[in-house]
DNA sequence: TTAGGGTTAG
């Protein structure tokens, strides 16, 4: 709050002013355009104040520094010292909508309704776009039903709040009441509502948005063309993507960033990284948009070299490592296997929150590293910052996979304290939690008081463990209840006949097997993937397809007799549709990991780590002989399955057989 | 006066 006293020349004002808030006087020296006010009295001015000049274009700047919102004008305003014109409040506005000062906001709202400028729709419309950006759909809404006359601008100030305000419905009722009043969208209309589009479940609306944007002719301007094509990709369509971001008529740094996010959401990473060589190429700077993109389709395919290439990039744009950029990057070396990177990159953040500890903690858990994980949280927390539901879930599924149980049991406690509610996951992974450490009857008892009802993935979890600690009756009890969501849901039988085989039920493994027959359920191919000079080949298991197929059976033959002597004995209860022993032994020995992994030693130098990753949970004998062969090989084997990662060395995995 | 793109888990 500031009080104060001015006079004038020639549209200078020399203005003292009294913060009641630092207690100190300041003769301030104003140079404005404004209309020269009355006369004012100089009296009060004293030697022992401090000087400022202000010009009115500096105002903004200079009360962001002094992290006011430039309030006191209106004193001089209320005064009759000053006479109010548009460019004043816009300024004031704008200072409001900066600093997300919705109280500062109103203030000014209630001082233009007692002005000349009550009933003026260009700064109605500028109050409502205020609101909006300073959070409140509420107040924006509430002028918006007051306003006596509305514009396209009006409806499109509204939509757009929404949109942004994480109000994609609203957006989206209000676009089609707009059109009945026949007024025309324009580019801006029709990108905040292709925002809106790209949520929910399904690209229907967005298609029909679409379309208008071809009636109204801007389907490839590059604001409106580059929500149209994001719109396609965050649905995944990104052929329809690449067609809208063809056509722009100009391309900028967000239709590239759209698209290359669009691919990295996808998980494919090849086509993410060819779009930012090409963003580059064409002489685009890349922005913190896409190195956060791009080190999350990094991340997806576990390249580290390729990692460093791009972070090399960063480095050279000589850009401080802001939160999204700095936590992708850890991400991407964490889950490209280099720690020790990450916690390099942890340790250069400018500042560090939430997201960048869960990152680490679900980096050392994946990895393997269940104590380190655990310790990391528990820095968090001694230094006071504040976990969400995530990191609760990475705590657990580290505590999980790393079998601590007490550590597991305390971090679901704890979530009470921090008042955070667990939700489906956190229950799946409690009973993963108990079940893996053998605490069966626990588990069933923890679901039994569940305070919502368990759904397929609790009994999946429960299910999972059975099979680990060979539960047949428990486990089929959680496979009943699991049919009874989505009895067509291929896991789960197999999960269940797999349960039946290693147990030597190989009847009960069948009549499973038989069930599935008749309902024409498929198991889901497993596939491998193994990149090797800059190349992605792909395994099925039984691999006839590949032009290398003899030479990679020689291969691994040559593996399985070097394994089988120091100790490997094949687990043929992974085989489920083959009764002969024989014929189960050898057809295991053809999964697809085991085929990538003798592709992979025929093509890449010695010494070299070999990265493998396969679209369902390594198989448990393949576990087996991995560990077996990254002895015999001499290499180290980091497999990436839907669970974790496992790195073979030296004969052992770092999930210590427990995933 | 109104517009578009980015992070952690499962």
């Amino acid at each position: 709050m500031l009080k104060c006293s001015a006079f004038s020349s020639n549209k200078t004002y020399m203005l003292k002013c009294y913060t009641f808030s630092s207690n100190k006087t300041y003769n301030v020296r104003f140079f404005t355009t404004f209309a020269a006010p009355a006369t004012f009295p100089d009296s009060d001015f004293s030697d022992d104040t401090q000087d400022l000049v202000i010009h009115d274009k500096d105002l903004l700047r200079k009360s962001r520094r002094d992290s006011g919102t430039g309030l006191h004008v209106l004193d001089l305003i209320h005064r009759g010292s000053l006479e109010p014109d548009r460019s004043l409040y816009n300024t004031l506005f704008k200072k409001c909508t900066l600093l997300k000062k919705l109280d500062e906001a109103r203030i000014v709202h209630a001082h233009i309704n007692a002005s000349l400028f009550m009933d003026d729709l260009v700064m109605q419309n500028t109050i409502l776009n205020t609101y909006c950006k300073c959070g409140s759909l509420d107040d924006a809404h509430n002028l918006f039903e007051e306003m006596p006359v509305k514009d396209m601008v009006t409806w499109t100030a509204l939509i757009t709040g929404y949109s942004q305000n994480d109000q994609p419905l609203n957006a989206l009722v209000l676009f089609p009441q707009m059109l009945r009043l026949e007024l025309k969208p324009n580019q801006f209309t029709l990108s905040s509502v292709l925002k809106a589009s790209g949520t929910g479940i399904s690209d229907k609306y967005g298609r029909q948005v679409h379309a208008f944007c071809f009636k109204y002719g801007y389907v490839w301007n590059v604001y409106v063309g580059s929500s149209l094509l994001d719109m396609y990709a965050r649905f995944g369509r990104m052929d329809d993507a690449w067609l809208v971001f063809d056509k722009l008529e100009s391309k900028n740094e967000v239709s590239w960033n759209a698209l290359i996010a669009g691919h990295a959401r996808k998980g494919e990473g090849e086509h993410a990284l060819k779009m930012f060589s090409g963003m580059l190429r064409q002489g685009f700077e890349p922005t913190h948009f896409t190195y956060s993109s791009v080190f999350t389709a990094l991340a997806s395919m576990g390249s580290l070299e390729q990692g460093k290439w791009v972070h090399a990039h960063v480095i050279k744009s000589g850009g401080k490592l802001i939160a999204y950029v700095g936590n992708t990057l850890l991400d991407m070396y964490a889950k490209s296997g280099s720690i020790d990177d990450a916690r390099k990159v942890f340790n250069r953040l400018e500042r560090r929150d939430v997201v960048s500890w869960n990152s680490m903690i679900t980096g050392y858990a994946q990895h393997g590293h269940g104590k380190e994980a655990v310790r990391w949280f528990a820095e968090m927390l001694r230094i006071r910052i504040v976990p969400n539901e995530i990191t609760f879930l990475c705590v657990l599924t580290a505590c999980s996979h790393a079998g601590l149980l007490d550590e597991g049991q305390k971090c679901f406690e704890l979530m009470k304290k921090y008042s955070i509610e667990p939700q489906e996951a956190h229950y799946v992974t409690m009973v993963d939690l108990l079940g893996r450490a053998g605490r069966l009857d626990q588990a069933m008892k923890f679901i039994i008081k569940l305070p919502v009802e368990p759904t397929a993935a609790v009994w999946g979890a429960l299910l999972g463990a059975c099979r680990i600690h060979k539960n047949m009756d428990l486990g089929t009890y959680a496979a009943e209840r699991i049919f009874e969501f989505d009895p067509h849901d291929s896991g789960p039988h197999v999960l269940l006949a797999n349960m039946y085989a290693s147990a030597g039920r190989l009847c009960d493994a069948a009549k499973v097997r038989k069930m599935m027959k008749e309902s024409g359920l498929k198991k889901e191919p497993a596939c491998s993937w193994v990149e090797t000079k800059n190349a992605i080949h792909m395994f099925v298991a039984n691999d006839d397809a590949h032009p290398q197929r003899e030479e990679i059976r020689k291969v691994w033959d040559e593996i399985y007799g070097k394994i089988k002597e120091i100790g490997y004995i094949p687990d043929s209860s992974h085989v489920l549709f083959y009764a002969d022993q024989q014929e189960r032994e050898a057809k295991l020995q053809l999964h697809s990991e085991k085929l990538a992994l003798a592709y992979a030693l025929m093509t890449t130098p010695p010494g070299f780590t070999i990265w493998i990753k396969k679209n369902i949970r390594v198989c448990g004998d393949c576990h087996s002989a991995f560990k077996f062969a990254s002895k015999v090989v001499v290499r180290e084997i980091i497999v990436r399955d839907t669970n974790r990662y496992h790195h073979f060395r030296d004969g052992f995995c770092s999930c210590g057989d427990y995933w």
